[in-house]
DNA sequence: ACAGTGCCTGACCGATCGGTCAGCTAATCT
DNA sequence: AGATTAGCTGACCGATCGGTCAGGCACTGT
């Protein structure tokens, strides 16, 4: 494996965990076994390094969003949505986590916001523009919810269940939850 | 109101929302119109301010568990105690999005600790020694996504609603997700 | 044999971190 | 009036931060 990848995950793993700002070059670099100088090497900054951890993610976000606007939300592309979504989740557990969590505070860092945006959107085209608090409600809590208990799992107990039942009963417990919302738009 | 009183909102506020390594003492004093000194006079250190900042949130959240864990789970019970629990999520929001957030990467701060060890107990109570992974992932979401609401409801457009209105939708949310749980102990 | 390049190191830089300390001021106590 | 105390400040400390730089080492192409 190369270097740059190496560095790439332990980055995302330890700015995940214990925060981008709680996290040194230092560490990453001896997580890798390599200096820091090494990892400054192929990563210009401290918020490039970050920058390349959590791009892929963004991406695919910034993807599944523009599908969900631009196709007609009826029931059984609701299904499909969900399906997309969840996966997502579960392959890019950690920087969900990040930018949930430290996403406010991190503005002005430039893939931060653009992730911040994408979360905005993703409310807005969600809860409608005409949502009640509840429905607001329950958009943010699915996500923030998802995103804690994904990164928790193991540290709360939960120890690791196999990915398919996991993605079953979380897919479940989204559907219910976003059930009430977005009806008048494909039901 | 009185300078300790002061830091101790201000460093709440700040380490809930810029992380508490992304906190430095200078920011908390320029915010309370003091001087870095000033901080560490009221409170010997960093780690104490935290202590002092969240520990009120924490005793309350034990005083809560204490009363779950003591008194059999009938119906009506339930329904008391998901309302003193919102009431509890309501008022502490700040410290609650902390200790949820940053709690894995600040062990080893005993006040933090303390805080997990009574997520950890609320978790094995709420769900029981036997849930099944959906049921603990019930508890993990409603725990963290309601945290998350209720900390970037102005930061994801959700302007702030009537407290009455807000509190209502919230239980009517945890109350469906946890619907399932633990059933079969009092109902 | 030699130049070039990719990868990496250790020394070093200024800034900032948490924390200590001597001392100032205003109020309180005797 | 004199002593004490609470509250606070600015100077200063060692450690660590993100980042720069010169150079070493191994390999490749000529």
């Amino acid at each position: 494996m190369s270097s740059a990848n190496d560095l790439r995950e332990i980055a995302l793993t330890e700015f995940s965990s214990s925060g981008y700002a709680g996290t040194s070059i230092h560490k990453i670099a001896d997580a890798a076994g390599l200096s820091k100088s090494a990892v400054l090497y192929h990563f210009g900054s401290k918020e490039i390094l970050l920058d390349a951890a959590i791009r892929p993610a963004i991406d695919e976000l910034e993807s599944i969003l523009s599908e969900l606007e631009s196709t007609p939300f009826t029931t059984e592309f609701r299904g499909a949505f969900l399906d997309r979504f969840v996966d997502f989740l579960f392959a890019h557990r950690l920087e969900v986590n990040m930018f949930i969590n430290q996403g406010p505070s991190l503005v002005d860092v430039p893939v931060i916001d653009r992730a911040n945006d994408l979360v905005r959107r993703l409310a807005t085209h969600v809860t409608s523009t005409t949502a009640s608090v509840e429905e607001e409600m329950r958009f943010a809590i699915s996500l923030g919810g998802a995103a804690y208990m994904l990164c928790t799992e193991q540290s709360l107990g939960l120890e690791a269940a196999p990915i398919g039942e996991a993605k079953t009963a979380l897919m479940t417990i989204l559907t219910e939850l976003l059930a009430p919302i977005g009806v008048r738009q494909g039901d």
